[in-house]
RNA sequence: GGGAGCUUAGCUCAGCUGGUUCAGAGCACCUGCCUUACAAGCAGGGGGUCACUGGUUCGAACCCAGUAGCUCCCA
């Protein structure tokens, strides 16, 4: 096999991922094994793969893989959602390209060119997860708008409306005159966006003798002016006393409206008048309906004009709103401008400026649904992940408003709503049924017709943890029984509304049980500038770029590394060079033991202490990641992993064990290496599918059977450790470290092997470790002396004195002076220690453990000042 | 305007129920090394008034109040 000096992931990657799926080691069908299950959150079909898939998707391919190995039935679902207004937008310019106006082709025409559109670039997202090296249970791939998923959103749109949640009504929604269609509040983004403030004139009608015959209204909106049907003034505003029960009249059109009073209008705000545009405003749609006003709605759905606005009809909303300023000025009506800063709603998906607008759409009552499942998440049912969220989520769900459903569009759901000639309508799967309805209700079903609209995308993922496992339709099927509730669900908090709450919902509406057990929510990518990575900014870097430059396993530890739970991450590819790094090491640690000659000879005394080291360390290491899984702490996990190989594998079990220059190494110690590198290849294939693959399968470890892999190899379990070895070890770590510092300040070759004397007064055995001390820090001989012998360098660990005869080289100066400031140290901690326990209230309060500790501390203090001053005496 | 959160080394972040002179990790940086596993490396090292001000306490990065700056969510 291949001896490359660095490791080449291309190969590996291709080869793993295709003999993984032929082997059918992603599969997952229900068994007596506990059963693990992750549905992924579907991406956009005819999207791309961004940095927000990659750390979603990685993570999700850790936990899976992981309980994969530990014996458990891992099931990830893959799949995409048909997001129809974005798709939509997608299909009508690439029509619109061809020459082709969506407006000239029938609904049927429409949906081929949208179904032909996705079949063209549906599946790309997919492909570049597998890149990744995603393990989903591809043979369980979903779409949210194949037929049986599209039957379970047509089922609960009747069932809801069944059960009295659905209903239908004219509302003020936020329209989206580009995609023009209605969209929920979630979906509309809101931004400080610089306007003008216009101060218009309104002719005031039969007013008194000597009062103004004109009013000034404060608006951002004037081309919504020939829409107003008021004027309010604040009924405890002395200015305007005069002003009521008179009328005014609309400028430009002249038309006469009636001045209302309504405590609602702030005096402070602009002029202390406000007009009353019920069609075009939300609040002003509320006071319309207290004081009856009529509504007249001057736009149309693409936001231009109507012929109700009398003037500039067909012009564009903001092209008008510059018209009426000039007309408006050239009528003498525009008594000034002024700069102002508000906040103006954007659609999400086609960033047009909302309009708010009348409309007859199709509502879901939430507030009673979002009971339990507020409940669920406060009781701990389902925990999010971090818990910050949890406030997040409990305000939105106690504060929760009707969610508006229907979207008018072609490409999603369309609702299953029939209207007969008369608009009277009933809701019904077929025309079938629906005729029946009508005749059941006593009402012709003549010219019957279904609605338009179709449902919001959400709607339908909102039913994903169960429609994927069918369970809507047929909640007994063993599928939905075994996989349902799901364990985890990774995804982005910006959905923690849009998504997680409805699938909760849903989820308890149809099982009475919550649809996962745990809600990781990941951070959002951002740049190290701190910049959210978007395409429009072009400050994201392309995944399979990136992933072709460091390979596979190292984009994934990079996005990992810079991602702790919860927090945004600020991406740089330095992480995924050092990810890239990390399997290079590996890589190398493997050559060095597969380069070794093996023969049989005994054991070194280091290669046996290093054996015996490196087992209790490996266990104690497993101990805190198996924590730190515990805990979501994925990044963490994934440190402790890569210092446990590097620091603790490498640099110190390797080193210890590896044999002298051209020596061979014994038998028992190539197979205890052996033995520990097919752990650590175990330990880092949830991290690192394909390297810890690759090594795997190294002749190295003989011929492996046919299916083992190191997929489905056991996941390492921890188990005892013995604490005073490691510790003795973190001793003896330092002694060689102290060693290591002595020869390069005193600019030794690494190569001089020095003698050494050890004064050792803690229960450490040094002489069992005599081996080990010589092999790392190149010791020539090492003897125990009671006694500081002359002329040499000499350092501390803990209680024991270490003297190393660096020959002429010692400056007694130097040394002096370093001994002197480290009795300056232990001498201020030691006033520090003893400040304390002289502290009647620090004896009496604190914890008798706390205060037992102090005095140790005092008299490890006493005894290595008395060890250090005995070696200055000695200078 | 309402709510949530953040501020610790040059950067990204840990620091659990106050208790070692508690300030820690990775990266970056500095010094010396091409020591035949790895320069994508090895060995060693420096670096922080824990945003600021006050309070509680024997003791505060940690608890409380206020100030400043930043982020997010909702209106």
């Amino acid at each position: 096999m291949s001896i490359a000096k660095t490791y080449n992931p291309k190969e590996a990657e291709d080869k793993w991922y295709s003999y993984w799926m032929e082997n059918g080691f992603f599969r997952s069908i229900p068994d007596e094994r506990e059963p693990y299950t992750i549905v992924m959150p579907p991406p956009n079909v005819t999207g791309v793969l961004h940095m927000g898939h990659m750390l979603n998707n990685t993570i999700q391919d850790v936990l899976i893989r992981r309980a994969r190995m530990q014996g458990k039935n891992a099931c990830w679902v893959p799949g995409t959602d048909h997001a129809s207004i974005a798709t939509e937008a997608k299909v009508v310019a690439m029509l619109k390209e061809k020459g082709i106006n969506k407006k000239e082709l029938t609904r049927e025409q429409f949906l081929e060119y949208a179904w032909e559109w996705k079949e063209k670039y549906g599946g790309i997202i997919l492909k570049q997860l597998e890149k990744l090296g995603a393990s989903c249970d591809w043979d369980r791939t979903r779409f949210t708008m194949e037929p049986d998923l599209s039957d379970a959103v047509i089922d609960t749109f009747i069932r809801l409306y069944r059960e009295g949640y659905i209903y239908r009504g004219v509302r003020m929604v936020n329209w989206d005159p580009q995609g023009r269609t209605a969209l929920s509040d979630e979906e509309v983004i809101r931004r400080e966006v610089n306007q003008t403030l216009y101060y218009v004139r309104y002719a005031v009608t039969g007013n008194a003798d000597g009062a103004p015959s004109y009013l000034t209204i404060a608006t951002t909106r004037p081309e919504t002016i020939m829409a107003d049907t008021a004027i309010c003034i604040n009924p405890n505003d002395p200015r305007y006393t005069h002003l009521k029960g008179k009328t005014a009249r609309v400028p430009l059109i002249n038309r006469e409206i009636p001045i209302i009073e309504d405590e609602y209008v702030e005096m402070e705000f602009g002029t202390g008048c406000l007009k009353v545009t019920p069609a075009h405003d939300l609040n002003d749609y509320e006071l319309g309906q207290k004081h009856n006003l009529e509504v007249i709605d001057i736009l149309n759905d693409d936001g231009t004009l109507n012929e109700k606005a009398e003037i500039l009809v067909g012009e564009d909303r903001f092209k008008a709103r510059k018209a009426v300023a000039k007309l408006l000025e050239e009528a003498g009506q525009l008594e000034k401008t002024e700069p102002y800063q508000s906040q103006v709603g954007f659609s999400e998906r086609t960033d047009a400026a909302i309009e708010p607008k009348l409309s007859m759409q199709w509502f879901c009552r939430m507030q009673e649904l979002a009971k339990p499942a507020l409940e669920y998440v406060l009781n701990g049912d389902v925990k999010l992940i971090p818990d910050k969220f949890i406030n997040t989520y409990r305000h939105w769900m106690e504060n929760i408003k009707d969610w508006t459903i229907s979207r008018q569009l072609w490409w999603g759901q369309r609702i299953p709503a029939w209207y007969n000639a008369q608009n009277d309508w009933v809701v019904a799967k077929t025309e079938v049924e629906a005729v029946s309805l009508f005749q059941a209700e006593g009402k012709s079903a003549d010219g019957i017709r279904q609605e338009d609209d179709v449902l919001d995308t959400w709607f339908s993922s909102g039913l994903w943890p169960l429609s994927v496992f069918d369970g809507t339709r047929h909640p007994d099927n063993a599928d939905v029984q075994y996989y349902y509730p799901t364990n985890d669900l990774v995804t982005a908090p910006e959905i923690l509304f849009f998504w997680v709450a409805r699938m909760i919902i849903f989820g308890h509406e149809y099982t009475g049980k919550p649809p996962f057990k745990n809600v990781y929510l990941t951070g959002i990518v951002r740049d190290k500038l701190g910049r959210k990575m978007s395409k429009s900014l072009g400050n994201s870097p392309d995944p399979i770029e990136l992933m072709e430059q460091y390979g596979t396993d190292g984009v994934r530890v990079g996005m990992l590394l810079s991602s702790p739970a919860g927090n945004d991450l600020m991406f740089d590819v330095a992480y995924c060079e050092q990810g890239r790094n990390f399997a290079n090491k590996i890589w190398n640690a493997f050559r060095l033991v597969k380069g070794w000659e093996i023969a049989d000879i005994p054991a070194t005394s280091a290669q046996q202490e290093a054996a015996r080291w490196f087992g209790n360390r490996f266990n104690q290491a497993l101990h805190e990641i198996e924590g730190h899984f515990a805990a979501y702490r994925i990044s963490d996990a994934l440190m402790a992993t890569y210092k446990l190989v590097w620091d603790d594998f490498c640099a110190w079990y390797l080193e210890l064990a590896k044999p002298a220059y051209q020596q061979p190494i014994a038998r028992e110690t190539f197979e205890t290496a052996k033995t520990f590198f097919a752990s650590v290849l175990r330990l880092i294939h949830p991290f690192m599918p394909f390297i810890s693959e690759e090594l795997w399968h190294d002749e190295l470890f003989g011929v492996r059977a046919e299916g083992d892999c190191c997929i489905v190899a056991e996941y390492p379990q921890a188990g005892e450790y013995d604490e005073k070895l490691l510790t003795d070890f973190v001793a003896l770590q330092q002694v060689i470290s102290e060693i290591r510092n002595l020869r390069n300040t005193k600019q030794l070759s690494p190569k001089t092997a020095l003698p050494l004397a050890i004064h050792a007064t803690s229960d450490i055995d040094f002489a069992r470790y005599a081996e080990s001390i010589q092999k790392m820090a190149t010791i020539s001989e090492i003897t125990f002396a009671v006694q500081k012998p002359s002329g040499v360098a000499s350092f501390l660990v803990g209680k024991d004195e270490f003297y190393v005869d660096v020959a002429q080289n010692i400056d007694v100066e130097a040394e002096r002076e370093r001994i002197s400031k480290e009795i300056t140290y232990l001498e201020g901690f030691l006033k520090s220690v003893n400040a304390k326990l002289s502290n009647e209230r620090f004896v009496q309060n604190a914890k008798p453990e706390v205060v037992a500790n102090e005095r140790n501390k005092k008299a490890d203090a006493e005894a290595k000042i008395k060890l250090l001053e005995g070696s200055l005496a000695s200078l």
